[in-house]
DNA sequence: AACATGACCATTA
DNA sequence: GTAATGGCCATGT
């Protein structure tokens, strides 16, 4: 493990994203204070284990859910996003204009 | 130390 | 609307 100080501060922001809304790769990088690397942040998720980060709320650019290994984490992280409030269109996105988390 | 990989973003055509 | 390009940095081998 012996996460950095860049996973914690990302990790501490997810974990301030509030229920009902979500947040994209380079906004969660922006609040933690990394400016373009919001690479860093997907991939901080990605090596995370922590339940108490709603990762879940983490979404990319496009308002789309990233793909991940595992397969069903696709499915799993939308299946909790709506059930918190969180409703897709029918390009199985979310409408960033709406649900995006502002700070 | 070097190389390759990765849940990305913004711009341009 | 899609396609391609550049940039940014941590992790593992």
């Amino acid at each position: 493990m012996t996460a950095s100080t860049t996973y914690r501060d990302i990790y501490a922001v997810v974990s301030r994203i509030p229920r009902g809304t979500v947040a994209t790769y380079g906004q969660v990088a922006q609040l933690a204070g990394l400016p373009g690397r919001a690479r860093q942040v997907g991939y901080a998720l990605s090596e995370l284990d922590d339940p108490a980060v709603p990762w879940h709320r983490v979404i990319n650019a496009k308002g789309e859910i990233s793909p991940r290994c595992g397969g069903e984490g696709d499915e799993l992280q939308r299946l909790r996003l709506e059930d918190e409030e969180v409703r897709f269109d029918r390009h199985g996105r979310v409408p960033l204009e709406r649900y995006r988390w502002r700070p």
